[in-house]
DNA sequence: TTATCGATTCTCT
DNA sequence: GAGAATCGATAAA
């Protein structure tokens, strides 16, 4: 079963997504892509150091109850303002762990996704590249039109969700793996590597420049 | 090519 | 009331 994929902790989880296909049927069609880029966030209940980075660092929260669901299910936040951004929610019931879905790479729908990227960006200025269709977070989320009120708490395993793993595991020399982007403090630092993406993929999220995130 | 900055609103203290 | 698991336009080099 590939809900047992997700029951360990998400710092074991995240790894084994890359490669992965992810789809969602929602209104306007179906959008599918193809993991590239994940980091891992541990709660309460999870083994190891405590993550100051994690939503659910302290307790459970109205915002991160879905990070306590069931395995499989998405746990979806609302960001800056003006971003959602999908994690797949990881260990056993009770236990807050889950894994950020960061960037992947459209590999169907991708008439779909332009189509509710350029919607959300307002003025058109440049048409976007395929391979930025779904690179970062709220990218990734707008690419499959998954919003918090729609989409939080739901199984990722089912309708309208689809999740395949990747055809055997991602060859461990192609997986590269850094501090997660983004997050504040030592949680952002060399001593939570715990960002894993696909080594060369064009379509992993590029580390901003003036953040003093170091390059791996 | 690299760095800075503004937009925008939810969540928790 | 501060800060945030971001993005993209624009400026500088």
């Amino acid at each position: 079963m590939v809900r047992e994929l997700f029951s360990s902790h998400a710092l074991d989880v995240a790894p084994n997504l890359l490669g992965g296909l992810l789809t969602l049927d929602g209104a306007g069609g179906p959008v599918t892509v193809r993991i590239t880029e994940v980091e891992a966030y541990h709660g309460v209940g999870t083994p190891g150091p405590y993550d100051p980075g994690s939503h659910s660092r302290d307790r459970r929260t109205e915002r991160n109850a879905s990070m306590f669901g069931p395995p499989g299910h998405a746990y979806v936040y609302f960001s800056y303002g003006m971003h959602f951004a999908l994690n797949m929610v990881c260990s056993p019931e009770g236990v807050a762990s889950g894994v950020l879905i960061r960037s992947g790479e459209v590999v169907a729908g991708a008439d779909i996704a332009h189509a509710r990227r350029e919607a959300k960006r307002g003025t058109v200025a440049a048409p976007i590249p395929d391979r930025m269709l779904a690179r970062g977070p709220g990218n990734l989320a707008a690419a499959l039109g998954i919003t918090r009120p729609e989409h939080d708490g739901l199984d990722l395993l089912a309708a309208p969700f689809a999740f395949r793993p990747g055809q055997g595991p991602v060859p461990v020399e192609t997986i590269a793996s850094g501090p997660r982007v983004g997050v504040a403090g030592e949680a952002g630092g060399p001593a939570f590597p715990w960002r894993f993406w696909i080594a060369g993929d064009p379509t992993v999220s590029a580390f901003r420049p003036g953040r003093g995130a170091p390059r791996i």
